[in-house]
DNA sequence: CCTCGACTGTGTATGTCATACACTTAGTAT
DNA sequence: ATACTAAGTGTATGACATACACAGTCGAGG
């Protein structure tokens, strides 16, 4: 635990997620608390919950974390974790594979661990080691572009707002499910609504036989839109 | 209140936020818990401290309000609130034009009350009744298009994903300010982040004079790559 | 070898929170 | 006037984050 210091600032001192092979440890508390939050989401993480599945008192965990809200970044990052090694893009390639297998690779992590969006509120721009190694792939990928610094970064924070778009849309759409349906079935006067009916009665909802290529192709589609009007700029320089 | 009714469908049940003159009322109780929100935050918003806002008990609003979470619920809707109705795009409108109106809107709405992106946590896709009406004119800007409905909708979803982005960047940059260019500066490897270093210090953080007028500018950036994007394909079809 | 201090874990206590439940009271319909 | 209902109250409960004081343990310096 460190003293005086902003629970982001101690994201950043920890690195190494280290673990001492017996008794607590900032490592084991994390892992914990990830587990808990993958199977029941972010709510069922109280320090209570997390102690008691490790076998010490609630109290126990302030020797490791100075708050919960500490402890709720590390989660974060552990969660975020770094991006492959092979992510890092070949000084040859061409930026747009490279972005888009960034891309793709950070919806997959997103989707893993879903209660990562719960976890926004606290954030602000990507702060965190590894939410930063992330953006540095990112950034690598437009390298060799024309594209100014801040519009490079501009970019990347637009396809990861795409990102995290797709996470909110699919996230709900899960828990409530029928109350959807039912709700719109319900609600929705066409006269009013007409557009969103039509939008969703395209089957924005009603998934296919595989909702998660549904899915897919939903990001895709965004990602594509986005990456060729960059393209386009790109091209006019 | 509503018997045995989901938070989400209380709201849509709720339309018209009345107001009695006198005694509790859900417009009151919702009114007085957004201007909470706006003052001190989402976290600010306990049932007391609104009970107490109003000079009721605790428990008074419970009367009106099932639990906690249908009060957040209707906060957000109030806080969205309709579109005017001159965002109605007229059927001979460029669509671009449209979509520009439209996405200037909702980036207006969402810095008006930044609350609103903690209340994410419960949603997924749009679903209370401002928010879809927000998403209907949204639509309708592509009706003269020849996209598909499917399509139409990925669109606006992208745009609001978008939104939300330049709320969720803007927002925590606020609140811990220095202490992100502290822990930049301390922690940032220059041989590790090359790409960050160089794509921050170009000025995404350090703003101009107008720091408002540059945060605008990188929502339009991202905004014109989107609808660059968009017209492409429309235009190949 | 002993002692002292640092570190780690514990137990108890406090204040806040959402919410259940039983109660009162006022107003309305018969 | 009586019975019913709606609105507001007060008290109680159980979860939670966290402060604080205490205890065991272990390693380093005498």
């Amino acid at each position: 635990m460190n003293e005086q210091v902003s629970p982001l600032e101690a994201v950043w001192k920890a690195s190494p997620y280290d673990g001492a092979r017996e008794g607590l440890s900032l490592g084991r508390i994390v892992a914990a608390a990830i587990t808990l939050a993958d199977a029941e989401g972010l709510a069922a993480v109280s320090m209570s919950r997390v102690a008691k599945a490790l076998g010490f008192t609630t109290m126990s965990l302030y020797r490791h974390v100075a708050s919960k809200e500490e402890l709720i970044l590390h989660m974060q990052d552990v969660a975020v974790g770094p991006p492959p090694t092979t992510f890092d893009p070949a000084a040859d390639e061409d930026w747009r594979t490279g972005v888009e297998r960034w891309a793709w690779g950070t919806v997959e992590r997103l989707r893993a661990h879903p209660w990562i969006l719960q976890t926004l509120p606290i954030l602000g721009p990507p702060a965190t080691p590894n939410q930063l190694t992330w953006l540095e792939y990112g950034l690598r990928t437009l390298r060799a572009t024309p594209l100014l610094e801040p519009e490079k970064l501009q970019v990347i924070l637009l396809i990861n707002a795409h990102v995290f778009g797709d996470a909110t849309f699919h996230d709900a759409e899960v828990a409530d499910d029928d109350s959807y349906e039912t709700l719109f079935a319900r609600y929705l006067d066409p006269g009013r609504f007409p557009a969103v009916i039509a939008a969703f009665s395209g089957g924005a909802f009603a998934e296919g036989p595989d909702p998660a290529t549904d899915r897919d192709e939903q990001f895709r589609f965004g990602l594509e839109r986005i990456l060729d009007g960059v393209a386009q700029l790109i091209g006019s320089r």
